[in-house]
DNA sequence: AATGTAAATGCAATAAAGTTGCGTTTGCGC
DNA sequence: GCGCAAACGCAACTTTATTGCATTTACATT
């Protein structure tokens, strides 16, 4: 299925601007920042990209992912995600050299006990260091 | 020992402004956004509550965390940590009622089996869901 | 293919979060 | 009590994100 008739089939509208955000992030397994985008499509308003990146994250098209600076990110659903509740439960890997933020879609989030009295919803596992290039260099 | 102690022994003086700050992360297992305290402490500038958190992260008295909402928070270190290396590998809970984020010092971080090539320097696990208070409400 | 319309965009203004520089004040070693 | 480095308060600024509104555009319908 092309990337048009995926954005459309989650209600929202095959923009230029969309289409252009959708095929970047699903170029590779990385999740990407704000300003990483704004920085690869020069012409796009700040404005509509941060629409266009909640626009996404609402339909489930896209999860966001806040890395270890504090920094938003956002990274394709490998699977389709049911609206806005994500099933994103997989491990992220941050870079602390290149700042680069890994989706490990392999790697399942592991079990942890948590004491009662807590109910738990999801749970999101960072790991932070460095990724092969950075760590040869 | 008391909190002045505490303080210089880190080689920072023991100010009215880093005695209120660190008698309240003192006082409970929750880590607090600048926001809380900047409200707690409405005489105190909001530099200078910038300047007493960074200054204890650095020294090891405190260690950070970004909660779900990429919010920036702070909770003292049980264990003295040496220097702004942080040995605080618990495990954070945070409720999605009340934002409150809890340190659960007796939960250790799980492993996580990570593909070839990446260094790993340290985990984040943090589960969010709903505390007690908020589940039975 | 032309058209109507809700959705999306661009621009300006604003808000929230964090940083930097600098002159003044203060903790604390002497 | 004194001296001085450290800490503070204030102002200015940067970065990140949000909101309102007028204009433009995708696309369903004819």
């Amino acid at each position: 299925m092309d990337l048009s008739t995926q954005i459309r089939e989650k209600g929202l509208k095959a923009t230029p601007s969309r289409l252009n955000v959708i095929q970047v992030l699903g170029s590779n397994h990385l999740a990407y920042a704000h300003a990483e985008l704004e920085a690869l499509f020069s012409d796009m308003d700040r404005v509509t990209l941060y629409r266009v990146l909640n626009d996404f994250e609402e339909a489930g098209l896209v999860h966001k992912i806040i890395d270890v600076d504090g920094v938003t990110r956002f990274a394709l659903c490998k699977h389709s995600c049911p609206g806005a509740h994500h099933a994103d439960e997989h491990v992220h890997f941050n870079c602390r050299g290149c700042h680069k933020m890994f989706c490990l879609e392999n790697v399942p989030a592991p079990n942890v006990k948590i004491p009662l009295g807590f109910k738990v919803s999801g749970v999101q596992t960072l790991i932070y260091g460095y990724c092969k290039s950075c760590s040869a260099a």
